[in-house]
RNA sequence: GGGCGAGUGGCGGAAUUGGUAGACGCGUUGGUCUUAGGAACCAAUAGUGCAAGCUGUGAAGGUUCGAGUCCUUUCUCGCCUACCA
C-alpha cells in the first residue's frame, strides 16, 4: 500500500481546479450568492503564517458555501502601494513597480500551493493603472458632491528626510528612519468629509448583527459622540479678545468654575508669540505630550494669562484663563471651562495652582454641606450652592435644564460633539495614487479634466531626492491644461484610500468605464463575509464604510448602506521566542534541544532563553516559513493544523509537534481509506454495522453544519479525528458495501471545506464522480432510540441507564427501582420530589 | 484613568447554552512488534484513595432539584484606548 504522496496529490489537484475553472465566479441570478473576501494582502515579499491562517478560514468557508449550492465569489488581490516598496526600491536601486511585481508573482505563487478556491480571473492589484485610475474618478466625484477639500492641518514633519510621517513612524518623539526630532508643521492637505457621516456611521453600527462586539464598541468609541453644550464665555483683559467658546458635557456644574483652559495652539496663543516664557511653556507641552507614561502620569501644568473669563450664569464672577497642556486644540473648541469639584483632571489642576474648589454636586443622602475634598466627584447627585439650579438631580435633569436656561439667555447651544476628525489623505510620497489635482500660477485649484485620467505616476524617478520624489520630478509635474499653464499636485493618496473600495473592484475587476458595473455590484454586494485581522478594526474598516456612504451620498443606484454584512477577525499566529546568551534573537532553525536545554546550533555553550510566546514578527526572529513547512508537509497538513489548535478568534500557537499529527494523521487517514476501499470492492452484504454507521454519519453531519456556521473551525477538525476513531474501529464489522459506499462519501465531502486535496483525491479514488454536495442531515436518524438517562439522587449523578427514546417518567421509575442502585441509595426512603427532564436525565429528592 | 474580553488537567482546548465536566489533539506513562526507534499499533492519563467513594472549572457568596454556564462581590491576566472637556 502506497503512502500518501501530498506533493502528487496537491499540485494534480491544484492544476485541475485551475484548469477546470471551479473557482471562477459569474452572476447567476437563478442561484444565491455568497461574497466570502479575506483582507488583501500587502505584497511585502513573502507570505507569513499570518495569510496563511486568515486565507485558509475564509477558504473553508468559501468551499463549504459552495457544497451548500451558493454561487460563490472568493476573489484575490493585492494592496500594493505603500511606504516598504518605496523603501525597499531605495535602498536595492531599483523601481518600486518591479519589486512590488516580483514580490506579487512569489506570493502569488504561494498561495497557489495553499490549495485556495481563489478565483484568480479577478485578481486586481492597486498599484495598476487600471485599479487607481477609477480611484482618481471617484476622488473627483466625490470632490464634485463636496466631500474632498483642502485645509492647512498640523503633520509630524521629518526636517531630515522633508517628508511627513505617520503617527506610528513617530518614535519617542524621532523620526524612525533619520532619527531626526519630529517637528509639527502645518501644510496644507487633502481631506475627505468623513466627519459629515459621523452620525451615520455611528447608527450603521447597530444593523452590523454579524460583526464582534468588540469591534463596534472600538468603533463607537473612536467615533465618539457626546451631547453637550457649547458655551460663550465672556472675557475682560489687556488682549483683543473679547469671548471664548468651550465645548461641555457638564454645563451643569457652571457653578464650580473656576478657571479656563486652552489648548496652547488656540487662536488666542497668537498674541503670546513674542512672549519667552510661554514659548518655554509649549516647549514644555510637547515634551510630555510625546511619551506615553507621561501622559498615564498626567502632570497636568498651566501658564497664567491676564485675561478673566466671566461665569455666564453668575456674571460677578470672574476666573482666571490659562494655557494649559490638557487641552487638545483639535477636540471642541480647544478650550476647557474648568469644574475642579466634579472632574479629576481640573480638580489636580486647580490643586496644583491653589485655584478654588466649589463643590456643586452632592450624592444622594449626602448633606448640602457635602464638599469635595481628596478627589472630585464625578458620579451622580443632587446639585447644589448652584442658586436657580438647586435641587435638580445630576447628571441628566441638571444639564437638560442647563442647556434650556442658556439658550433661552443666548448664553450657549445645545451641540453634539463626534471625536471622529476628518481623513487626512496626502501622503508626500512616490508610490502611492496621484491626486488628480492641478494649480494653476495664484495657486487656485482645478481637478483634472476626467479625459485626461488616469493622472499616471511617472517612472524613473529619483528616490533619493530629499522630500517627495515628484515634487522634483519637473516634466511631470508641469502640464497644460486648455491652453494653461498649471502644476500638478504632487502629493499622493494614503494607500488607505485603495483599501477602501477595493471589495468594489472585485466584482468588475475587468471594467474598463468605470470602478464598478451596477449590476455586478447590486448581485455581489454587500459582502456576505468579510475575514481579517482585528488590527484593521478601526482604520480600514471605519473607511471602508465611510466609502460606501460617500459613493452612495447623492447616488440613489447605490443601494446598500454597510460594505461588509458580516465580519470575522481572527487572531494571530505566536511562537516561543529564543535569545541567546548575548541578548540577540535566534529563530527556531538556529537552536537544538540537548538533554532538555535549547542551544544554539552548533554551540553547545551558547544557552538559549525561550522567551514567551509572541506574535510571529521578523524582528524578534520566530518566523516559521509557510512555504518550508507546506514543502515539508504539504498544503492540507498545515492547514489542518492551522486550524486545528485554537479557535479561529484566538491566538494560535505554532507548535511542531502539532504540525507533525496533523501530517502524520493525513497518512493514517489515507490506510484507512485504502482499507475502506478494499472493504466496498468485496461488495459483501453485512448488516453488523450499518445502523451504528449510519447514524454516526448523520450525527457528524450535523456536529461540523452546526461548527462551520458557527465558525468553531478547531471543532471541526477535532470531529473529524472522531470520524477516524470511530470508523478504524467499525471497519473490523460486517458492513455492507453500498451503506459504506455512500456514508463515506458523505464523510469526505464533510471533509473537504477543511483539507480540499486529500478529499478530492479520495472521493476520485472510489469513482464517485457524481456531483458532491453538501449531505443533507436525516432528522429521524439524529435522533438515537437509545438515551442514556441520567439518574441522580439529590442532585448527584449515581448512574447511568441505557433506556429507550421518549420513555415517560413512570416507566423509568420503575426501571430504576429493578437497578442494584435503588437498593444501595433509596431503600425504602420516600421521594420527596422527583425532576424528569425528558430524554436527559431524572433526579430523586430523598431524605438522607 | 476608561472600554472590552478571558480564567477549565502538564499544555492547546471541548461542553447541544442551566442537565454525564475534561470531546479532540499534544505531552507523559505502560505494553506489543522491531536489529533499532524521535516509526507503527494497543492501553492508561483531573486530583485523591486498595476500593466503594470523595473533591474538583481563579476565590468567596447567592439563585436553583441541578451552575463551567445565571446573579453579587473579589483577584489575576490579556487586548484596545487614552488628559475627549
Amino acid at each position: 500500500m502506497d503512502r500518501y504522496n501530498f506533493k502528487t496529490v496537491e499540485e494534480k489537484w491544484q492544476e485541475k481546479w485551475l484548469e477546470s475553472g471551479v473557482f471562477r465566479s459569474k452572476v447567476d441570478h437563478s442561484k444565491k450568492k455568497f461574497y466570502c473576501l479575506e483582507m488583501f494582502p500587502y505584497p511585502s515579499g513573502k507570505i507569513h503564517m499570518g495569510h496563511v491562517r486568515n486565507y485558509t478560514i475564509g477558504d473553508v468557508l468559501s468551499r463549504y458555501k459552495s457544497l451548500q449550492g451558493f454561487n460563490v465569489m472568493h476573489p484575490m488581490g493585492w494592496d500594493a502601494f505603500g511606504m516598504p516598496a518605496e523603501n525597499a526600491a531605495r535602498e536595492n536601486d531599483l523601481d518600486p513597480k518591479e519589486w512590488t511585481n516580483k514580490n506579487i508573482s512569489t506570493m502569488k505563487e504561494q498561495l497557489k500551493k495553499l490549495g485556495l478556491s481563489i478565483d484568480w480571473d479577478r485578481e486586481i492589484s492597486t498599484c495598476s493603472e487600471d485599479y487607481y485610475k477609477h480611484q482618481q474618478l471617484f476622488f473627483l466625484e466625490l470632490y464634485q458632491k463636496g466631500l474632498v477639500y483642502r485645509k492647512e492641518n498640523y503633520v509630524n514633519w521629518d526636517p531630515v528626510d522633508q517628508t511627513v510621517l505617520a503617527n506610528e513612524q513617530v518614535i519617542d518623539g524621532k523620526g524612525w528612519r533619520s532619527g531626526a526630532i519630529v517637528e509639527r508643521k502645518k501644510l496644507n492637505q487633502w481631506f475627505f468629509n468623513i466627519s459629515k457621516f459621523s452620525q451615520e456611521l455611528l447608527d450603521g453600527l447597530d444593523d452590523l448583527k454579524q460583526w464582534p462586539n468588540k469591534v463596534k464598541v472600538m468603533q463607537k468609541n473612536w467615533i465618539g459622540k457626546s451631547f453637550g453644550c457649547e458655551i460663550t464665555f465672556k472675557t475682560e483683559g489687556n488682549l483683543p479678545v473679547k469671548e471664548i467658546k468651550c465645548f461641555t458635557t457638564r454645563p451643569d456644574t457652571l457653578f464650580g468654575f473656576s478657571f479656563l483652559a486652552l489648548s496652547v495652539d488656540h487662536e488666542i496663543s497668537k498674541y503670546f508669540s513674542d512672549d519667552e516664557d510661554f514659548k518655554e511653556f509649549k516647549k514644555e507641552c510637547s515634551k510630555t505630550g510625546t511619551t506615553e507614561e507621561a501622559i498615564a502620569i498626567g502632570e497636568k501644568i498651566g501658564f497664567k494669562t491676564n485675561l478673566k473669563a466671566v461665569n455666564p450664569l453668575n456674571p460677578s464672577q470672574k476666573v482666571p484663563v490659562f494655557f494649559a497642556n490638557f487641552v487638545l486644540m483639535d477636540y471642541g473648541f480647544g478650550a476647557v471651562f474648568g469644574c475642579p469639584a466634579h472632574d479629576q483632571r481640573d480638580f489636580d489642576f486647580a490643586k496644583k495652582y491653589g485655584l478654588d474648589i466649589k463643590t456643586v454636586v452632592k450624592p444622594e443622602g449626602e448633606e448640602d454641606t457635602f464638599e469635595v475634598k481628596d478627589e472630585a466627584y464625578s458620579g451622580p447627585g443632587i446639585l447644589i450652592n448652584s442658586e436657580f439650579l438647586n435641587k435638580l438631580k445630576a447628571p441628566d435633569e441638571s444639564i437638560i435644564k442647563t442647556i434650556d436656561i442658556l439658550e433661552e439667555r443666548k448664553l450657549g447651544n445645545k451641540k453634539i460633539n463626534f471625536r471622529l476628525k476628518d481623513w487626512g489623505v496626502s501622503r508626500q510620497r512616490y508610490w502611492g495614487c496621484p491626486i488628480p489635482m492641478a494649480y494653476d500660477e495664484n495657486g487656485n485649484v482645478i481637478p483634472i479634466p476626467k479625459k485626461d485620467l488616469p493622472v499616471k505616476l511617472p517612472e524613473n524617478v529619483d528616490l533619493n531626492s530629499k522630500g517627495n520624489p515628484l515634487d522634483a520630478k519637473t516634466e511631470w509635474k508641469n502640464i497644460t491644461i486648455n491652453g494653461k499653464k498649471y502644476v500638478r499636485e504632487t502629493d499622493t493618496l494614503d494607500t488607505f484610500v485603495c483599501s477602501s473600495w477595493y471589495y468594489l473592484r472585485f466584482c468588475s475587476s475587468k471594467n474598463a468605464e468605470y470602478g464598478y458595473k451596477q449590476e455586478e455590484i447590486d448581485y455581489w454586494m454587500p459582502v456576505d463575509q468579510y475575514i481579517g485581522g482585528v488590527e484593521h478594526a478601526i482604520l480600514h474598516l471605519l473607511y471602508s464604510r465611510f466609502f460606501t456612504k460617500a459613493l452612495g451620498y447623492k447616488n440613489s443606484n447605490f443601494k446598500f448602506r454597510e460594505p461588509f454584512e458580516g465580519l470575522f477577525t481572527q487572531g494571530m499566529v505566536c511562537h516561543e521566542t529564543y535569545k541567546d546568551q548575548n541578548n540577540l534573537w535566534l529563530s527556531p532553525e538556529e537552536i537544538e534541544l540537548v538533554g532538555n536545554t535549547f542551544h544554539k546550533k552548533g554551540d553547545p555553550n551558547n544557552k538559549v532563553k525561550v522567551g514567551p510566546s509572541e506574535s510571529m514578527s521578523k524582528s524578534k526572529k520566530n518566523v516559521i516559513d509557510p512555504e518550508n513547512i507546506i514543502q515539508s508537509y504539504g498544503a492540507d497538513a498545515v492547514r489542518l493544523f492551522i486550524l486545528s489548535d485554537s479557535p479561529p478568534e484566538k491566538d494560535v500557537q505554532w507548535s511542531d509537534q502539532g504540525m507533525i499529527a496533523s501530517y502524520k494523521f493525513l497518512q493514517k487517514l489515507w490506510m484507512l481509506h485504502n482499507r475502506i476501499k478494499e472493504k466496498i470492492k468485496i461488495q459483501n452484504n453485512g448488516i453488523e454495522g450499518n445502523e451504528s454507521l449510519e447514524k454516526f454519519t448523520n450525527q457528524m453531519i450535523n456536529k461540523i453544519t452546526n461548527n462551520l456556521e458557527g465558525f468553531n473551525y478547531n471543532v471541526i477538525i477535532a470531529n473529524i479525528y472522531e470520524t477516524y476513531n470511530f470508523i478504524n474501529k467499525i471497519i473490523e464489522k460486517d458492513l455492507d458495501s453500498k451503506t459504506l459506499k455512500d456514508n463515506y462519501k458523505k464523510i469526505l465531502t464533510l471533509f473537504s471545506p477543511a483539507i480540499p486535496h486529500f478529499s478530492a483525491e479520495c472521493l476520485e479514488d472510489l469513482n464517485f464522480e457524481e456531483k458532491i454536495e453538501w449531505p443533507i442531515i436525516d432528522k429521524d436518524l439524529l435522533e438515537d432510540d437509545k438515551i442514556d438517562y441520567v439518574i441522580q439522587i439529590n442532585g448527584k449523578k449515581r448512574a447511568i441507564l441505557k433506556e429507550s427514546r421518549d420513555m415517560d417518567q413512570d416507566s423509568l421509575m420503575r426501571k430504576i427501582k429493578l437497578n442494584k442502585l435503588s437498593e444501595k441509595y433509596l431503600k425504602d426512603k420516600p421521594i420527596n420530589k422527583i425532576i424528569f427532564v425528558k430524554n436527559r436525565l431524572i433526579n430523586l429528592l430523598i431524605n438522607e
